[in-house]
DNA sequence: GGAGCCTGTGTCAAATTCGCGACGCTTTTC
DNA sequence: GAAAAGCGTCGCGAATTTGACACAGGCTCC
């Protein structure tokens, strides 16, 4: 077992990969090794840059390992709004290959990343030929409107403490593997590993640096989350949604 | 010619009816017949809730005539967000179709609506069989997608001025049959026909409708804008531009 | 191994922005 | 002709941003 190294164990080791991805989860064996094919793996560093929010795009890159952060740089010095975190088995940069038009965002590694990436031509191909893989983009297409959708909502109707209690119900709720539109039904107490700074919090929700902070104190006073080491616990969920109430 | 009344000028109606749609607007005759097929008629009184948000949904509804409100209710009381409107050769509630969840926002007819109704059925065999539909219909997300970015990014870093004119110009943009990504290059003196009221105006960029009032009336003063009629007129786009920066 | 130096955090007071409640007035709708 | 919907306007007060500063820990470069 152990001599099984070189080639074929990568081939195997990227098979793995792509089957975490909800695009190829459930296509074919065949199909599969084709689209491993077109791949070409991408690795980058910690905080390096992906592509930037205008810059012309024609490859989508799929997460194995580490995190990216999509984010909406601000005209300059100030906080970047941060849209989401993608980790392994997401994938970004689609919408450029969708439509030709430039990129929307901004794409940074948060850690160490390794990425596969895929061109236009190969993926035109795939979204013709395989239709568990078009199945699955629409449904993440879906998805990504949805969350996007929920995050205007949270703008137009929340304040800051809402906003915050939201934002770590629902990073509670994809930490469980469960729907993020749910998250204020959890019940019970949670734990949440803790890798943001409050500067990249507040790019999250909309607010400033400070404000977090002392919204995050305004919560541990209340007893509605503690600090444990690096882990953010949340005695009852159920409590802190009461929070996110309008 | 006025003899020609009946089903075959009707079928004439729909076919043109439906080229208006970016769906269909590549389709060849004979698949574009067999659309056609699949299609029922349904019209909404002005005023009408076409869904609501949290309702189960199986039907996607490509508008031919009038205009449609998607909309994110508020619990109660006040004014809805509005995400955005949709017009003639528009179509809407395409997201329950694609991942079978609940209805994301609320669709209410603006004014005497025209629609015709494709349900899940006909729909999946379709994006299956057409690829100019697909095609379409993935281009039509991606926009989707950057639209709703685009307001988070506003929401994020633009105060209410700011917001203000970005939707003023963007809403230019898209008469004038332009990219809104370009709204902020647009020059010279535009026109804009003004169907909204304060209040909906204010859900759209999320304000009150107060603020919007006063706002309105100082970029008035400013002379940036000016009423005509029910018309808005803008006589320089680009000074307008420069009150939407950071 | 210590002197910087950068990053991330905690905290304040001042200034601002914006929502909210309250009117009164005009225009449309029934 | 009444009722409802939309508009113009104020002032107060709460929520947030801004800017400033102090402090801790970790890193690099002598």
């Amino acid at each position: 077992m152990a001599g099984m190294v070189g080639s074929a164990a990568s081939g195997g080791a990227l098979r793995e990969a792509l089957r975490a991805c909800r695009l190829f989860a459930d296509m074919d064996e065949a199909s599969l090794d084709m689209c491993a094919a077109a791949l070409r793996p991408r690795r980058f560093r910690k905080g390096e840059t992906i592509f930037h929010a205008g810059d012309p795009g024609d490859a989508l890159f799929i997460v194995s390992d580490g995190a990216v952060k999509i984010t909406i740089p601000s005209d300059e010095g100030s906080e970047p709004a941060i849209l989401t975190t993608i980790g392994p088995g997401g994938f970004f940069g689609e919408l450029s290959l969708l439509d030709g038009a430039p990129r929307s965002a901004t794409a940074v590694a948060l850690d160490p990343t390794a990425t596969h990436v895929l061109r236009r031509d190969a993926f035109d191909a795939l979204v013709d030929s395989e239709p568990a893989l078009r199945r699955a983009l629409l449904v993440t297409l879906a998805g990504e409107i949805r969350r996007l959708t929920a995050q205007v909502e949270d703008l137009h109707f929340l304040d800051l403490p809402g906003r915050l209690a939201r934002h770590l119900l629902r990073t509670l709720a994809i930490g469980d593997g469960r729907d993020p539109a749910e998250a204020d039904t959890l019940v019970g107490e949670h734990r949440l590993s803790w890798p943001y700074t409050q500067a990249e919090l507040a790019g999250m929700i909309g607010a400033s640096r400070q404000s977090v902070n002392r919204l995050l104190a305004d919560l541990v006073a209340e007893g509605l989350v503690r600090f444990d080491g690096d882990e953010l616990v949340i005695p009852d969920a159920s409590r802190l949604a009461l929070a996110t109430r309008r």
